[in-house]
DNA sequence: CTTAACTCTTTACTCTCGCTAACTTCCAAT
DNA sequence: ATTGGAAGTTAGCGAGAGTAAAGAGTTAAG
């Protein structure tokens, strides 16, 4: 039945290490930054364009009112602005300001200091199995 | 200088994936379950036999005041003795105790049960592309 | 031998970020 | 017209980790 046989001992480590590094990253943000979840928000919306918060609830995997609240820190920081749905009045089309993009990049680069700085210890062959693995963890990620 | 020139957006799909992954993971746990750090505190203290709080928090990269709070929870569940330091009375060495060992097996096939199922669908490219990466990670976590 | 400085642990408090439950407003189908 | 369901929000809760500071113990300097 399961194609491959993922052993215990690989799907302990794997969510140890996936658990662990989460919290180094979080741990690592810089103090006036935007929150993981609202970076990633941010940055759906600067790439795909407007959307409602049901739909950003469900593309990152979080229940409606998580979403309300990430929305609600981002509209403070004038980077998101909330406007009525022309056909459905229930709904919200939630869409990133001009200073978005540029904040985005800012945060962005900030974040992944920590990580770039790690990544770019390892050899080239473990580059490439994290590479390569990236895909399969994206999917797991959005599954 | 850097070996492999991780370039950006490897490192920031890394970052978001392992984010929105560590989210999913925390989320599937069961309810009566020890928490992650929890189950990875008792596992070291199993495998690894007894240890000061202090040890414990470096191992976990948790700050102190953090281990005392899950090492209490372990205690109040049994788990987990503590005993003054045979040398140094400002110390104290956490033990597992007895049944410790079996609660670990069972919290842990409860805990990757999701992680599991669903490295079961991925093709075997995938959960060999997975294993390969899993040291890197491991090492990531650990630096 | 006494005092000062340092270490380990714990207590108290705060913050972030997710959840569920319940409410409001609105649409749609009978 | 009414009723059932959907979208968003509000309110409140809980897990988990952090900082600051106190308490107890140890070590080192004079």
């Amino acid at each position: 039945m399961s194609p491959s046989e993922p052993d215990r001992a690989t799907v302990a480590a794997l969510r140890a290490s996936v658990l662990k590094l989460s919290r180094r990253l979080r741990n690592q943000r810089a103090d006036e930054t935007l929150s993981p979840t609202q970076l990633s928000v941010l940055t759906v919306l600067v790439v795909r364009g407007a959307m409602t918060p049901g739909e950003l609830a469900r593309q990152e995997k979080v229940q409606p009112p998580s979403m309300t609240r990430v929305i609600a820190g981002l509209e403070e920081r004038g980077l998101v602005r909330r406007e009525p749905h022309p056909d459905d009045r229930r709904q919200v089309v939630v869409s990133a300001t001009e200073p978005a993009a540029a904040v985005v990049e800012e945060n962005r680069r900030l974040g992944n200091a920590w990580l770039a700085e790690h990544l770019a210890r390892l050899t080239p062959e473990e580059n490439e199995a994290l590479r390569a693995a990236l895909p399969v963890l994206e999917k797991l990620a959005q599954a």
